[in-house]
RNA sequence: GCCGGCGUGGCGGAACGGCAGACGCGCUCGACUCAAAAUCGAGUGGGCAGCCCCCGUGUGGGUUCGAAUCCCACCGCCGGCACCA
């Protein structure tokens, strides 16, 4: 073949890629042939895998580019392997930007939301991603919301739900409130602005009482990347220890203390609570502490994020306590740094081994008392520089002393509940979480509150309870919900009398803690659910998303899984058996924002390179779990090598029409170029399966396949000629299978072009030829003293005696 | 402070105990062209006129015939948690 014919027509003329047309084209092909669609049950072990459905915001995004990009690879490797895939998509409708749309533009937010749904299902298949359309779902729909609404009557049936009045994190601009998970750095997670604290009655999960079996069960989730499960740990926060119970000495009540450190409790020279704590207001009543008091507690409502700045200070009640362990009574001091929501909102002051309580100690000269002995601890306590925090000998501890702490600890403790002065306990950072949210665009809660009867759970036949579609948008400090008079009407389904609606919404987390059941079964009327279909395709195999969700959608997805395992609703007690934490993508450093103004739309790239081109820059610029920065250029070199891809098939097809590939063992003896061609090709389709099998290193794939291209320009350039059909055939099918799951549309189309019908992605995956790997000939290195000091070239299967001969 | 991760050419990255820098971007040169673009080909860590030579994977040690890779200490960057008793 000429050289000449190979070069240069520019744009669309026949035979030059364009993906405009061809992508388009495969796309309906698809659609038509229902080739995504699955159903449970037949020969093919099933594989579930999940991208984390988005918000439908309006557009989609580098990230949901790169998220979606990894999800249809796994997919579309899968099927080709074999399984049965179910890869669903749908839209976590529910939240403010909806709302605030409607407050500024007056456009209501269903019909915003479904408008976005729609423009952005048409970029997804755009993008050619292989999902099972017929299961899209919105969370925004009643059909979907009410299954919250069905869960949330489970939860509170169990116990799991209630409604408690506490201190709670409030977003003055989204002029609601937010669970912890959802305070960043004392922000608030979505616009950022600085969340106060209020004291509200709110609606509340108690995740706390699965604290134990979250922490547990991440030994389980050998699939999950350890950075992800040690922020989980993190966030539980488990600690051991004891509570151990002084009595106050002036009015005889009791007051428990937690630690960590029961080895310390000769140490004690001084108690404090926090500025909250029942005692604090009872003990200073009277007293002109009391104010000081009550300043302070203000003063760690409005401001806890900052507490860790503030200077440590305190006053004393007067009162005092009574070690239980030696009879001392040390003072009662109400502090700043002790806070309510820990442990019992009130400490045990050991100044010689925890450095708060000896900052404390030396600003209002309380004494200090050194209990544990260690390296570099001195006689004199005056003399300590810093609290000794760490393990060592019990000292000035009565019976104890010479006891190692660890030891000492059990000691100290077994004692204190020999005696009924205490007992182990373990304490959790992790709170309750606050579900309640003062929106309009959520999952109404599904509660009415009787004057006679009290709040009451609407019955389940009553579901959904809808949200009304008249209501006043902008809140006025109640929930829109109030300002519907037909939703706050209600019925007490116990006595019948009027009652009035819970105003409340559904944080949207809760719509996401569940998602992945609704997808097995979408459209089953009875349930959340189908029990069989969720047997059949759950636990979700691979679930791939971004990082922000580790402690957020990530940790109550596990939650819910335990308690619908503990209503007997599944088998499994973990959602998601292997998950993937893409990394983000940058322009100039910093992850695309609005705000910075370092947005590239992923549409934009499509309309002038087509998709394939944009999935495969992304999947090839960075590994997926690492940043990745976005390059013009680098796109351009995307195309590029679809070009080259593309152009060998087209060029090459009139000469293969009727010709067999080449199979290994056939008879033929091949020249050395044919199987250095071979050699590169197979080489290229191990590393391709490997690189998807094993770990997710797409970006090594493609450069793999990228080397088996290079080689066959080079056959070609040196066989001119007298190229070998059958080995050309063969190295462009494989080249074009092992392209499939990435570049899915070229891919079809080479297909074609090769003469076969599509498509491509019903193809078997390709197995390597271990003979084609093997080498006649290998290149010993041969190093003494880590120089390279010779290279020896010797028959592949020469022996190691032969070896050291040469 | 505690926990986790990462430091490799001009850039993204590869190799993860065996020839460091695959692949791509960028750059240089050549072919084609009146010319340019595109395409095809050659080159591209530093030193050196050049090499089969010397140096080189954050820094300093160690293990090993052999270390970017394993171990120890340090430095720097990123992320999570943080008055949690």
């Amino acid at each position: 073949m000429a050289a000449q014919e190979l070069t240069g027509v520019r744009s669309p003329s026949a035979g030059e890629y364009d993906p405009h047309t061809l992508e388009p084209r495969w796309q309906a092909y698809w659609d038509e042939q229902r080739l995504h669609q699955v159903h449970e049950g037949g020969q093919r072990p099933k594989r579930y895998v999940l991208g984390m459905f988005p918000y439908p915001s309006g557009r989609l995004h580098m990230g949901h580019l790169r998220n979606y990009t990894l999800v249809d690879v796994v997919a579309r490797y899968s099927r080709m392997r074999g399984y049965n895939v179910l890869n669903p998509m749908g839209w976590d409708a529910f939240g403010l930007p909806a709302e605030n749309a409607a407050i500024q533009h007056g456009e209501h937010p269903a019909r915003w939301t479904y408008g976005n749904i729609d423009v952005m299902r048409n970029q997804l298949k755009r993008l050619g991603i292989s999902y099972d359309w017929s299961r899209e779902i919105a969370t925004c729909d009643p059909e979907y919301y009410r299954w919250n609404q069905w869960l949330f009557l489970l939860m509170y049936r169990r116990g799991l739900a209630y409604r408690a009045e506490a201190r709670v994190n409030w977003c003055p601009a989204c002029q609601t409130v937010l669970a912890n998970e959802q305070v960043v750095g004392g922000e608030c997670w979505r616009c950022h602005s600085r969340v106060e604290q209020r004291l509200l009655k709110q609606w509340f999960l108690r995740i706390t009482a699965y604290a134990e079996r979250l922490l547990q069960d991440l030994d389980l989730l050998e699939g999950w990347p350890e950075r992800v499960k040690v922020m989980q740990r993190n966030w539980i926060g488990r600690s051991e220890g004891a509570q151990v119970r002084f009595r106050v000495k002036e009015t005889g009540d009791e007051l428990v203390v937690f630690t960590t450190r029961p080895d310390t409790l000769f140490g004690v020279t001084f108690m404090v609570l926090s500025p909250r704590h029942p005692l604090a207001q009872r003990l200073t009543e009277g007293t002109p502490q009391a104010q000081v008091v009550r300043r302070m507690a203000e003063q760690m409502t409005a401001r806890e994020q900052e507490l860790a700045e503030l200077p440590k200070e305190g006053v004393p009640t007067g009162a005092h306590a009574i070690n239980p362990v030696n009879g001392e009574a040390v003072p009662i001091w109400v502090g700043n740094y002790v806070l309510m929501e820990y442990g019992t909102g009130a400490i045990m002051g050991v100044p010689a081994h925890d450095q708060r309580d000896l900052e404390f100690a030396r600003r209002y000269g309380l004494p200090v008392r050194i209990v544990i002995q260690g390296p570099g601890v001195p006689e004199d306590p005056a003399r300590l520089e810093r609290a000794y925090e760490e393990p060592g000998v019990m000292v000035n501890s009565g019976p104890f002393t010479g006891l190692p702490s660890e030891q000492g600890k059990r000691a100290v403790v077994e004692h204190l509940q020999a005696a009924g002065l205490g007992q182990p306990s373990v304490q959790y950072r992790l709170r309750d979480w606050l579900i309640s949210r003062q929106r309009y665009w959520g999952t109404p809660i599904p509660i009415v509150y009787c004057a006679r009867c009290g709040e009451q759970p609407v019955p389940e036949e009553e579901l959904p309870v809808v949200l009304p579609a008249q209501v006043d948008f902008a809140p006025k400090g109640k929930p829109p919900l109030a300002s519907s008079p037909e939703f706050l009407q209600a019925r007490c389904p116990r006595c019948g009398s009027s009652a009035q609606r819970e105003t409340d919404t559904m944080d949207t987390f809760v719509d996401s803690s569940w998602y992945f059941l609704r997808f097995c079964s979408p459209r089953e009327s009875r349930l959340p659910f189908d029990r069989e279909a969720v047997a059949y395709w759950m636990p979700v195999d691979q679930y791939i998303g971004g990082i922000e969700h580790a402690v957020l959608h990530l940790l109550y997805s596990r939650f819910f899984t335990k308690v619908l395992y503990d209503e007997g609703l599944v088998s499994f007690q973990e959602p998601f058996t292997r998950l993937f934490t893409q990394g983000m993508v940058t322009l100039g450093g910093y992850a695309m924002s609005k705000s910075r103004g370092n947005v590239v739309d992923p549409l934009d790239v499509v309309s002038r390179f087509g998709a394939d081109t944009a999935r495969l820059f992304i999947l090839f610029a960075a590994p997926p779990e690492k940043d990745l920065e976005w390059s013009e250029s680098g796109v351009e070199g995307a195309f590029r090598f679809l070009q080259r891809a593309y152009r060998l098939v087209d060029q090459w097809a009139p000469l293969l029409e009727g010709v067999e590939a080449y199979r290994s063992g056939d008879g033929q003896s091949l020249g050395e170029r044919e199987r250095a061609l071979r050699r590169a090709v197979h080489r290229a389709v191990r590393k391709v399966t490997q690189d998807c099998e094993e770990r997710f290193s797409f970006n090594t794939a493609i450069a793999a396949l990228m080397e088996a291209v290079n080689e066959l320009y080079r056959y070609r350039e040196q066989v001119a000629d007298q190229p070998h059909r059958g080995v050309i055939r063969e190295s462009l099918e494989l080249l074009t299978l092992c392209l499939a799951p990435f570049v899915p549309h070229i891919a079809e189309q080479m297909w074609e072009r090769l003469g076969h019908a599509p498509s491509v992605h019903l193809q078997p995956w390709p197995a390597y030829d271990p003979q084609a790997l093997e080498v006649e000939q290998v290149t010993v290195v041969v190093q003494v003293n880590g120089r390279v000091r010779d290279r020896i070239t010797l028959p592949a299967d020469a022996s190691e005696e032969e070896l050291r001969a040469a």
